[in-house]
DNA sequence: TTGTAAGCGTTATCAC
DNA sequence: GTGATAACGCTTACAA
């Protein structure tokens, strides 16, 4: 049954030497002779040695774990970031361990409590909407963890981030609206607490203030999910003087717009334009295809574990590093051409 | 700089006790006094202890770790078995360690080997499609880890497995086709050396006899992404006497159809009826909605992750356990009403 | 009720 | 070149 692992030990007494020649030999230590080094690792080889990470881990202090805490794991910005952490991690030789808040300050804290007991080398994490109190971020630089923010940073804990280009990216998709002749556009934003809700938000009104567009209060909503703009875009068309284009801060945000504005008769982008906020295979199944922001993902992932890991490694960027990952509109079928 | 670690020995010195005593306070042993209990976990607070689960776990020769291994990430299904696995590994105190194995028999060979060094406690697996070799999770039983294969599973080792109802699935979708008046039913499968493709074929082929149809070869077709949908379906759709109705692998695959159909200036489904299979987002953004098989990744991580973690602690469900998650029709707008 | 000591598997330090 | 020993932080017989 519990065929006992195999250790270094076993290898010492097979070959009638000791353990600290093994460990040697094992690592090509020069100090051992060829002879030696080979017989080992052909022994090691034969009776399937694998060496314990754990034991190795307490031994030095060390951890070649690095965690990710994501809101939602189904999410293709998310699921993006995590591609790309893992490949880095992958290359690297560190693992990944994932985990979930779910959008809920009470399970970030039990998550970031747990790490600190499993002693990972790093972490790298993404607030979840509810969370408001950042001590138990503190505690984990407390613990010597190297911490990464990326996306929903923390402002008031000094470490490295990265960030996507939020203003800058709805700046160039209302404008690209601006340019193919949009005049009412209305912005379908997240609450409002939240960074990117802001730095969005603030990208859509100086694009307006740019084009010397009125700002107006009645444009602006707050909606991002499929279903609320599913049921808040018709009383949006039956206004008085409706919106003639809809930016919304995500993708499923904007295909519930998009199905609404079908269902009232008009036609998009003829009568009305649309442009979201994401990337990704959804915008690319919508008819028409959707205009959208999209967040590359997989760069803010690679960034971030790169930043991350450097840091364990004690390559140092400076004191604190603040990395931004450019934005691209996708230009397709929800928006005008000039 | 380096705070060292706050350890149990530190707490012993502080207290003027024993560390075995300190040990067993922190965990509420029987034999130690109230006092001495209430005292220790004081002072465990004050100092701000956390326990070293590295060193646990070499001690006990445990390990709360399991690893997932998935072939893709950013992917509708398998991302939501993660969410599944981290949902009930959580529950449970386990930490989830993602690799992402590419499609690529080589990366899985490394990751399992990784996995044997890092001692996880478990691992929940699902075939590359490269993959036709299979000493690798051999290896991982050979060394006393437990595995778990899901979805994409291995028929040669034998262990517990998860699978998704490909076969009936399939069959329910293509009846669903035929109830609607569908006689020329085109199927776009992956190459057939998976399982699911074999089991999905079967439930094509059987659903076709059932209904006595005719099976003609020249209907079924190796496509299984967006982009050689778009390419080949205008060549299907003119063939002498075209399909009225696909059936296909995938969301994606479907998506591509559609598109083509459309372009074609075909209606759908008064023309042609199209039926996906995976269920999630992708499926409501089309226009119409894209009527398809939902596999429930969810539930299939869950059930993968509590059968992984039953095993783990011992508890047997008998020798080796063969768990069917169910699939659902959901039935849209891109198949006629009845 | 508490303390002592051994050991989990590894490596670093110091001998020889 | 190689070996003995201690240590990483923790638990658990066994002893007191």
């Amino acid at each position: 049954m519990a065929k006992k692992q195999v250790t270094i030990v076993d290898i010492a007494k097979e070959l009638n030497i000791s353990p600290s020649t093994v460990s040697r030999a094992l690592k090509n230590h020069p100090d051992i002779s060829k002879k030696t080094v080979k017989l080992v690792q052909e022994c090691a080889k034969r009776l399937n040695y694998q060496p314990n990470i754990m034991a190795l881990n307490l031994r030095l202090g060390k951890n070649n774990t690095i965690a990710v805490i994501v809101p939602e794991i189904v999410h293709y910005f998310f699921s993006s970031i995590v591609k790309g952490v893992e490949e880095v991690a992958f290359d690297e030789g560190f693992n990944v361990m994932l985990f979930r808040s779910k959008e809920s300050y009470e399970r970030e804290l039990k998550i970031t409590n747990s790490l600190i007991n499993a002693r990972v080398a790093g972490v790298l994490a993404s607030l979840s909407k509810e969370t408001d109190k950042y001590e138990h971020f503190q505690k984990i630089l407390d613990n010597n963890i190297q911490l990464v923010f990326y996306d929903r940073i923390c402002i008031g804990i000094i470490t490295d981030r990265v960030v996507v280009d939020d203003y800058a990216g709805a700046m160039t998709a209302v404008e690209h609206l601006i340019h193919t002749g949009c005049k009412r556009i209305a912005f379908y934003c997240s609450p409002t607490h939240l960074e990117i809700s802001k730095n969005r938000r603030n990208g859509y009104l100086d694009a307006l203030r740019k084009h010397k567009l009125p700002v107006e209060k009645e444009l602006m909503f707050v909606c991002d999910t499929r279903e609320q703009a599913m049921e808040l875009t018709p009383k949006v068309l039956a206004m008085d003087n409706p919106p003639d284009a809809f930016f919304a801060i995500n993708d499923h945000t904007a295909t519930g717009i998009l199905y609404a504005i079908k269902q009232a008769g008009l036609r998009v982008p003829e009568d009305i334009s649309i442009c979201g906020f994401s990337g990704g295979d959804l915008a690319l199944a919508c008819d028409p295809m959707l205009t959208t922001v999209e967040q590359h993902g997989y760069e803010v992932g690679k960034t971030a574990a790169k930043l991350l890991i450097d840091k364990i490694k004690g390559v140092t960027h400076g004191q604190f590093t603040n990395r931004i990952v450019k934005t691209k509109l996708m230009v397709r079928g929800t928006t005008r051409k000039v």
